[in-house]
DNA sequence: TTTATTTGGTTTATAATATAAACTAGTTTA
DNA sequence: TAAACTAGTTTATATTATAAACCAAATAAA
């Protein structure tokens, strides 16, 4: 009846941080923090656990003189998004085609 | 840019049961047991948190000799539940209608 | 008939999670 | 040179989900 839900998805921010990701590809810490309105600790530990998932890829550089975190989205991210979205549509029963 | 989630529910078994009562209003503790296939505990304490939020009633009676324990929605909780489905959209970029 | 076993749950304990607060390291401004 | 800011990370705490243990009564089995 109802399809399992990716506990990594399933998260407020986690789902926010690879609902962006899955439009832009490529984000910068700062942007996605901005666009999500969370706390920077809370968005670099769960930044952490998408890439240990590997659902994105972390790099880091600089700025100028500022150190730079920029997130990549990966294949298997986006794999992982859609069926995450496919699954919750079991919940919400929209859209049943 | 998202929308806060009703962290209520915002959880694979609080969602499910909300889900089947939107479609069948009123439900006995063993339907909606098999349907989310939940232990008993899990599903015990997450229909009291349910009902704590008014989302929904919890009935006490018996069915012959045994308990019966029966849930039903209330107008609370459809709402909540609509509000939640619209503000997942915002993450999914589902129906943009 | 007394001893399992099943029904229909609740309560308690533990593990996982999210989040805020505190901290690090360097940069810029006053 | 001291305060404040950028760009994060780490640590600690509170919340949550879940499993395991428990309870009371009913029924089935030996």
């Amino acid at each position: 009846m109802f399809k399992p839900l990716d506990a990594l998805l399933h998260s407020e921010l986690r789902l926010g941080i690879m609902s962006i990701l899955m439009q832009t590809e490529v984000a910068e810490f700062a942007y996605i923090k901005e666009k999500t309105q969370s706390t920077a600790g809370n968005l670099s530990i769960q930044l952490q656990k998408l890439s240990e998932a590997a659902y994105i890829t972390i790099e880091k550089s600089f700025k100028g003189k500022y150190p730079l975190t920029t997130c990549r989205i990966t294949s298997k991210g986006k794999l992982a998004f859609e069926v995450y979205v496919d699954a919750l549509k079991s919940y919400l029963r929209i859209d049943k085609t």
